[in-house]
DNA sequence: CTTCATGCAAAACATTTGCAGCTGG
DNA sequence: CCAGCTGCAAATGTTTTGCATGAAG
């Protein structure tokens, strides 16, 4: 839990560094975005953010991750037909595996990229700023259940 | 342009062969997607559409498009904020080059990631279907402009 | 002729915004 | 206190859908 814990206290000063308020709201939203795994999309933080501030808006939810995500501190992963997934855990650019049955999103540990990002760099003349790499398939559990 | 025509060629004979009809309309949107290297959006799609038939809608344009998606004779690039772009030319997974300022989307040709997918697929045990590499960047215009 | 496709308008979503009142620091 | 947040509701933008008419094969 070291991990999540200093994720957490991480947004936590990152916010109050800009000057920006801690309310209940946004420790809830920032507790659910540092510490799961699962990729979140604003809906699903929302219904767990209700669990324990039932009055939340949605609107809240999005100001919140849009707050964090032009800090840096989550990074948004957008896909057709479904909205935006968000990763806390690690806001950097990090490969990931979609599973186009059950919509689950996890890190995929595989070699990065950075050697890609300079070539492209190199044969192109763009700055590279950002990279996405993400990998969609059947996760194990899918492909038994079929 | 004989690959071009050969991808307009190639979409026509697969929507031929469903059994789809080949509409003044349709043909408009299959030019565009065959031809452009710009990868362009649906509205983009729409405004050089009613160029010719001035009376299209944009409903229809969405059909089309998401006919050939289906079909698997697009590939749809999403990202958050802006609507899908369509990529006609090579609708098979490929690198991308997106420039965060002018928002032109480019093919970028540098070595591809099937050796990757591999890679992925043996250590996690999913079935890889297919991926996405895509960099962000400031193209060398952009940067000029600066 | 018989589908299937089109155009229109309405609906369905996802996300943003304006604003009055509340509250963290 | 009081700037910044919140919740609500309305606005926005994108994509989908239902249906009557029109055209492709």
């Amino acid at each position: 839990m070291a991990d999540l814990d200093t994720r957490l206290d991480e947004m936590i000063a990152r916010l109050r560094e800009k000057g920006y308020r801690l309310t209940p709201q946004r420790l809830a939203v920032l507790r659910i975005l540092a510490a799961s795994q699962k990729h979140p999309g604003v809906e699903g933080i929302y219904e767990r953010v209700r669990e324990d501030f039932p009055m939340t808006s949605l609107a809240t939810i999005y100001k919140t991750v849009t707050l964090l995500k032009e800090m840096g501190q989550v990074m948004e992963l957008s896909f057709g037909g479904m909205g935006c997934r968000y990763d806390g855990r690690n806001p950097h650019p990090h490969p990931h595996l979609i599973c186009l049955q059950c919509r689950n999103i996890v890190d995929a540990d595989v070699g990065d990229v950075t050697g890609l990002c300079k070539e492209v760099s190199r044969k192109t003349g763009y700055r590279i700023v950002s990279h996405r790499l993400d990998f969609f398939g059947i996760c194990r559990e899918c492909q038994e259940k079929k």
